[in-house]
RNA sequence: UGGUCUAUGGUGUAACUGGCAACACGUCUGAUUUUGGUUCAGAAGAGUCUAGGUUCGAGCCCUAGUAGACCAACCA
């Protein structure tokens, strides 16, 4: 047996290689660094993740830092929320940081600076100092303010800390060079005035450090090694070095700023700035609400750590635009909580069923199994009685062969229960069914042994006793966008594709009384429907259920599927426009030297049929492809063959394009070559 | 239009110093099943954006294109 090779991401890679070129394990530490002026989000995860595994992987340690530079911006609720979902993901940072701890240490820095004629102070507009930046095709022009004196410099940046400006009148600045091709590097900005109170700092400084000049620093304060970003951060690497060479002392570590791409998830968004919209227009109801895709959120609705660490470890890290699909995510809470998951019995859209034949006022407590996947989970007690409520949808008049639950003069299993035949239906005057009239076989209780209890069904439903079962709300929730990446459009803001239909509030829904003791943070599969969870806008009197993810649903699928053909025909080609025959041969050319027999000729004539529709001058450039590319050959010969019967001149390109089939080491290539003249 | 980055099945990622393109999700069969779930067995689906080149051999190296992303906040 070979041990499967573990595959890295390239960060990792990175690492090793630092490892292998002496770097020492003991050195590395890293950090994860959010702003406090949002909620985390499943994007975020995949940094957390990549930051905090990497600890545990080199068991280094993982500062978690908050970037708290803007007090226009930043809050303390941003803070807590931020510290309560990373734990609750299940991961220790070493220290807590913030950037604002840095303040003095930062401003020492900008001093020196300034002395070494690195920082001047200006005073422009942000209009004209934006003008002067110039754009990324034209070079900047330096501010006015640029040659400044050092001891001016020194003492209007000293007047700028003691308040005795008003906000946005100074701004220190690093002298760098207005004609970089980078436009960080075009004397980007240290310091600007801010008359904010501080979460941290309160009202101690106003004069604040602007993200460049505080990242870096911090990580080399903290010595963190690799600091981690989202590619956007690419073109601050520049920047983030130059910083550090200022300041840099040889005998310590120096950080080594690296970019990876920032994960999408698809029928949502992942901006804090969009989120955040989505929350201020009351388009959900907070941060936390189950459809976001906020950490917060998809615990409420909830998702598991586990899952969305798993979630984190498949998806993996790399550097191109990403659009991961939702079914990924939902596969890992899936497949946490079918492990998991307590196993109940609740009836969303009920229906009246009674058992003619059972006893009226009889109650017969069932045993139930807890989770079939844990042998030793045990299992509850369910009521039973003469009078049930199954789903409206498991019941049909005449179902059908395709149908397996119940219908008239059909048997069923009603889950660890009896199996029940059904025989009559009750309606009211607009025909909607009341009733479901059914008789039980009195030997067929689950679990008993009988004969008659392992007798082979059409299905198995689940129910409740009405008496017995207890009133809840559900809440069940779709995509809150009606497109795969509804931030992905030029012309249309993303709000235009939000689903009108993302919650679907069931207001009373049946659930069997085990159910009354649910606890928030505990997860249950209502048999036969999906996973849900006891929401925290449950009080004793009314509990809320929310749908974290339906079970795989084959049933629904193939209902469905008939639907969507008329609705959505696939089918290409006909009134395709003439260009995509020609790119269709491409297409099947492609795999024709992996095909034989019968699949090669109608592979053939496929690309014969399609021939009829492509033009010369879509065909000769073809001529050129590579001699290894033998069944793209092969299907430009073919079209050829066509268009020359079709009356297309011979010419010296043609000639010399069979010529060179004629000679091809591919039997089938010279063999369609030979055969055209 | 300048700079930077990226391009591998429908989707997300692998492929170590060039050596039969792998895994997961999804899709489709079939078996098992007291959940149309789970599990099990299997299938389809990519010549790695295009065109050249180097090489015995290229997803990987070189050249030229193409497409997409990012960069001009006193945001991070």
């Amino acid at each position: 047996m070979k041990e499967p090779i573990e595959s890295l991401n390239f960060i990792e890679h990175i690492i090793e290689e630092d490892l292998e070129n002496g770097f020492s394990q003991e050195k590395l530490r890293f950090r994860f660094p959010p702003e406090p002026n949002g909620y985390l989000h499943i994007g975020h995860a995949a940094s957390i993740c990549l930051n905090f595994g990497l600890g545990e992987k080199y068991n280094a340690p993982v500062n978690l830092r908050f970037d708290d530079t803007n007090p226009a911006k930043e809050e303390q609720e941003y803070v807590d929320a931020i510290k309560r979902d990373i734990a609750w993901l299940g991961f220790q940072w070493a220290q807590e940081c913030y950037s604002s701890d840095y303040f003095q240490q930062l401003y020492d820095w900008a001093i020196q600076l300034i002395k070494e004629g690195k920082a001047y102070v200006d005073q422009q507009s942000s209009e004209q100092i934006a003008s002067q930046k110039g754009t990324p095709t034209t070079a900047g022009t330096d501010s006015p303010y640029r040659n400044r004196p050092v001891e001016e410099n020194l003492e209007l940046f000293e007047k700028m800390k003691n308040g005795e400006f008003a906000a946005g009148s100074y701004l220190l600045r690093a002298k760098i060079d207005m004609a970089s091709p980078n436009m960080h590097m075009r004397d980007p900005i240290l310091y600007r005035i801010i008359n904010k109170s501080h979460h941290r700092t309160g009202n101690e400084w106003c004069i604040y450090p602007m993200y460049d000049w505080a990242h870096g620093q911090s990580d080399y304060v903290e010595q963190v090694s690799h600091s981690l970003c989202t590619l956007e951060f690419k073109a601050h690497r520049e920047l983030y070095d130059w910083y550090l060479d200022q300041v840099y002392d040889p005998a310590t570590l120096r950080p080594k700023q690296r970019e990876f791409a920032r994960r999408n998830l698809s029928y949502t968004v992942m901006s804090k700035r969009k989120l955040l919209e989505l929350v201020q227009k009351n388009i959900v109801s907070g941060w936390d609400d189950p459809r976001m895709p906020t950490i917060s959120g998809l615990r409420r609705r909830g998702y598991t750590p586990d899952s969305i660490r798993k979630f984190s470890e498949v998806s993996g890290i790399s550097k191109r635009d990403n659009v991961t699909d939702v079914s990924l995510l939902e596969y890992c809470i899936r497949e946490d909580l079918n492990k998991s998951a307590t196993r109940v019995m609740g009836v969303l859209n009920p229906v009246k069923l009674v058992i003619t034949n059972f006893p009226e006022g009889k109650t017969e407590i069932l045993a139930m199994e807890n989770n079939p996947e844990d042998p030793n989970s045990g299992t509850h007690e369910v009521p039973f009685s003469r009078e049930l409520y199954i789903e409206r949808e498991d019941f049909r008049e005449d179902g059908g062969k395709k149908f397996f639950r119940l219908s008239l003069g059909n048997e069923v299993r009603l889950k660890s229960a009896y199996i029940i035949q059904a025989n009559s239906v009750v309606k009211d005057e607009k025909g909607e069914i009341q009733e479901i009239h059914c008789t039980y076989d009195e030997e067929s209780r689950s679990g008993s042994g009988t004969e008659a209890s392992t007798r082979k069904v059409k299905g198995t439903l689940h129910w409740v006793s009405i008496e017995h079962a207890f009133k809840a709300e559900v809440r069940e929730y779709d995509r809150l966008f009606l497109d795969e990446a509804p931030d992905s459009h030029e012309d249309k803001n993303f709000l235009e594709f939000v689903n009108p239909d993302s919650l679907n509030v069931i207001q009373e829904a049946y659930l069997e009384p085990i159910l009354k003791d649910a606890q928030v943070g505990s997860h249950f599969q209502f048999q036969r429907l999906g996973y849900f969870a006891l929401d925290p806008d449950s009080t004793a009197d009314k509990l809320v259920f929310n749908k974290t993810v339906g079970l795989k649903d084959t049933w629904a699928k193939q209902e469905k599927a008939p639907a969507q053909n008329q609705s959505q025909p696939k089918a290409p080609s006909q009134n395709q426009p003439k260009k995509k025959a020609m790119s269709e041969i491409q297409q099947i050319s492609k795999k024709l030297t992996n095909l034989s027999g019968d699949k090669l000729e109608t592979a053939k004539s496929s690309i014969l049929k399609l021939a009829e529709e492509v033009s010369y001058e879509e065909l000769e450039p073809l001529f050129g492809t590579s001699v290894k590319k033998v069944g793209t050959r092969i299907g430009v010969m073919l079209a050829l063959s066509v268009l020359l019967e079709k009356g297309q001149e011979m010419n010296p390109a043609i000639q010399e394009f069979i010529e060179s089939g004629k000679n091809d080491s591919n039997e089938l290539l010279k063999e369609i070559s030979e055969k055209i003249n």
